[in-house]
RNA sequence: GCCCCGGUAGCUCAGUUGGAUAGAGCAUUGGUCUUCUAAACCAAGGGUCGCAGGUUCGAAUCCUGCCCGGGGUGCCA
């Protein structure tokens, strides 16, 4: 039962003499902002009250009146300008805990409107190791796609890869040009992302060459611009602005000459690089005539193709089975390339898209940037797959909700997407889940020193021996001597270093950008997978020690009690699981759900350390509390395993 | 130029859509292992919620202006 949902329910029944909109009012009962108001409060008589400019105290007596939770609470109490406030019966709080027990969903009610739901994160390019940029989208991707599994909804998890576009062209060029036999045939996932980042180095490096003396011009007149603004006797309104606005732009065009001359230089230094260089000067043309001939279906590139990609989808599958995450679909560009001809005549036939500058595009009023579904060149681009993959999605697979976890930077991207799709006759419920950048430590978007962006798996692997290390040394000193052997240290190693990885990303807000610290995802004390997955297997190790078996123990005949304040406390907060559940579904938050399992296993370390279990010599009070340890242990596994984190018996 | 997002404790971040005395974690300082795992617990210090106005019973939250940072901005994804 959503305790949450029942008391709004009741409020709005009661709420429906005072207002024609009783259930925004009602949506003002939340949990209590602290134990002094009671379990959970109602705001709703103060801005009842506004509108009717009435007294919001004797509003809020008047709605008491009305109120029947006499079943549930004790009597409201109004305090403050109007706060009703609302505490749980004591015996009413036993009887929900104790339904737990045997209730193999925690009390989660299966939604009653089940929704087809294509959950469409990850998206990774196919041709490039995967690093820690793809890492939010995957995990809040899987984390939202087993939320809304488990609340009942039909979901269906989609990778749009990127297995179509120019970093194949790279790919095949240096294939052709490049290839070193004895390494494609000893790893061939490591050999083409070599090809791959060695023909974009070479492109780069042209293209730098061309560029430099321009970005040194552009220089000189900015400079000149800035000294002539700087000059200025008499500055009118916007002077410091613009004065900023031109530092501003010297700084930027400064770095990329410096960038390009660092590109230059890591070329022009290696004389094996340099040769190779002034051998391919026409590279990234090349690279392009590659990407072009197997788009046109020229016969030795789409074999070549059809040779890379099993090779690079399992080196994918092979981070996704460490991580834990499973598609139901992984249905790249190239899948629906097919298509893309198609998507545009029908846009041009339904009047739809109209030509501009040479490319069709689709205008959505109120945006200034059209939507571009077709180059002026012919070539079809993301739009245009987009599009074909809505329709494939609500034609093929009967989708009627599309949830896209997308880095915030593509918003207009998504928000032009779903007005075109609306207006094409697509209509499914569309929401593009935005996140934030993760950013390095100098705010820029996260790179290493040497600018590459760090590989996932050596972030993994780290975060897996660091986790080792501290296993094994808290292992070291228990007590009574060590009690895990060497396999079982490992896989706690696992368990903990993914699960710490993954809460990482999961227990920020999911629009913040943030700030990626080795130290603090790394971490494992405080607000940490590893503190649930402590406070879990302490409660499996009561039990274990205790010799309960935990099936007999909730279907015996022990009842709860409470004889201190942890013990309601705990019983409290398992109880409001589907709350927390709900809430991160709803606004598919999953910050909510890990704040809330925080919150439940600190109130188990506090129980845990006021509240001694198997040395209580009351025995009714001694299974009583065995009760809550075993619901608790359940409701954290469960919401670990909501976010994709794993637990340990032992720890 | 235009558009979007942000600025909360030394650091990293919450803040339930306008509610009661602004909260966590890390770091710092002190206390707690002969008692079910000290990966824990208890306590302390630490704040001009970017700045200035406004709206009202009540503002970190809504409105206006300004300052600072990030991002996007017609053919990359």
């Amino acid at each position: 039962m959503n305790i949450l949902q029942t008391l709004r329910d009741r409020f709005a029944l009661a709420l429906a003499d005072f207002t024609d909109d009783p259930q925004t009012f009602a949506a003002m009962v939340r949990p209590a902002q602290g134990a002094k108001f009671g379990d959970y409060q109602a705001n709703c008589a103060m801005p009842l009250a506004k509108v009717h400019g009435t007294n919001p105290r004797e509003l809020a007596a008047s709605i008491v009146s009305k109120l029947d939770l006499s079943d549930l609470c004790d009597a409201p109490e109004v305090a403050g300008p109007g706060f009703i406030n609302l505490s749980l019966q004591d015996d009413w709080l036993w009887e929900q805990s104790q339904s737990l027990a045997s209730d193999l969903r925690l009390g989660v009610p299966a939604t009653e409107q089940p929704r087809n739901i294509v959950v469409d994160f990850s998206s990774p390019n196919v041709a490039k190791p995967m690093h820690v940029g793809h890492l939010r989208s995957t995990v809040i991707g899987d984390a939202l796609s087993r939320i809304l599994r488990f609340l009942g909804h039909q979901v269906t998890t989609d990778n749009h890869i990127g297995d179509w576009g120019t970093q194949f062209g790279m790919i095949i060029y240096g294939y052709k040009q490049f290839l070193d036999e004895q390494a494609y045939a000893d790893q061939p996932v490591a050999e083409l992302a070599r090809l791959y980042r060695l023909v974009n180095q070479l492109s780069d490096y042209h293209a730098a060459i061309e560029k430099l003396p321009i970005l040194e011009q552009r220089v000189h007149e900015q400079r000149e611009l800035l000294s002539d603004a700087e000059a200025v006797e008499q500055p009118d309104k916007g002077h410091k602005k613009r004065l900023k606005s031109l530092r501003a732009d010297l700084a930027v065009a400064t770095e990329s000459i410096e960038t390009t001359k660092r590109n230059i230089a890591a070329v022009e230094s290696d004389p094996q690089l340099m040769q190779l260089a002034n051998d391919h000067p026409n590279i990234a043309r090349g690279a392009r005539d590659e990407t072009a001939k197997l788009h046109a279906g020229d016969v030795e590139n789409t074999q070549l193709w059809e040779q890379f990609m099993p090779q690079c989808l399992n080196a994918l599958d092979a981070v996704y089975d460490r991580l834990g995450i499973h598609f139901d679909l992984t249905l790249g560009e190239s899948h629906y390339q097919p298509m893309l001809a198609n998507v545009v005549a029908d846009l041009k036939a339904k009047g739809l898209a109209t030509e501009s500058d040479g490319a069709m595009c689709v205008f959505i009023a109120g945006n200034d940037a059209p939507f571009i579904v077709q180059k002026a060149d012919g070539a079809f681009n993301y739009a245009t797959t987009d599009l074909a993959t809505i329709r494939y999605r609500v034609e093929e697979l009967a989708a009627d909700t599309m949830l896209y976890v997308v880095d915030s930077r593509q918003g207009e991207h998504f928000k032009l997407l779903f007005a075109t799709a609306e207006k094409w006759g697509y209509t499914p419920e569309m929401q593009h889940i935005k996140f934030g950048t993760v950013m390095g430590k100098d705010r820029k978007p996260y790179k290493t020193r040497s600018g590459d962006t760090v590989g996932l798996e050596s972030l993994l692997d780290e975060a897996v021996a660091k986790a080792y290390e501290i296993a094994a040394a808290n292992d070291d000193a228990k007590p009574d001597g060590p009690e895990l052997d060497e396999q079982t240290r490992q896989e706690i190693a696992e368990v903990m270093g993914i699960g710490g990885i993954k809460y990482a990303d999961l227990h920020i807000n999911r629009e913040s950008d943030y700030v990626f610290d080795w130290d603090t995802m790394l971490n494992m004390k405080g607000d940490t997978a590893t503190y649930m997955q402590y406070a879990y297997a302490r409660t499996r190790g009561i039990l274990r020690r205790g010799e309960i078996d935990p099936e007999v123990l909730r279907n015996g005949e022990a009842t709860l009690q409470f004889s201190h304040e942890a013990e309601r406390q705990l019983a409290l907060k398992l109880c409001q699981f589907p709350e927390a559940v709900a809430a991160a579904a709803e606004e598919s938050r999953p910050n909510l759900l890990t704040q809330y399992l925080f919150e439940t296993a600190g109130e188990f370390s506090t129980f845990y350390e006021h509240c001694p279990v198997l040395k209580e010599e009351d025995e009714s009070l001694r299974l009583s509390r065995c009760l809550l340890v075993d619901l608790t242990g359940r409701v954290i596994q469960q919401g670990l395993e909501l976010l994709g984190i794993q637990t340990c018996e032992q720890m």
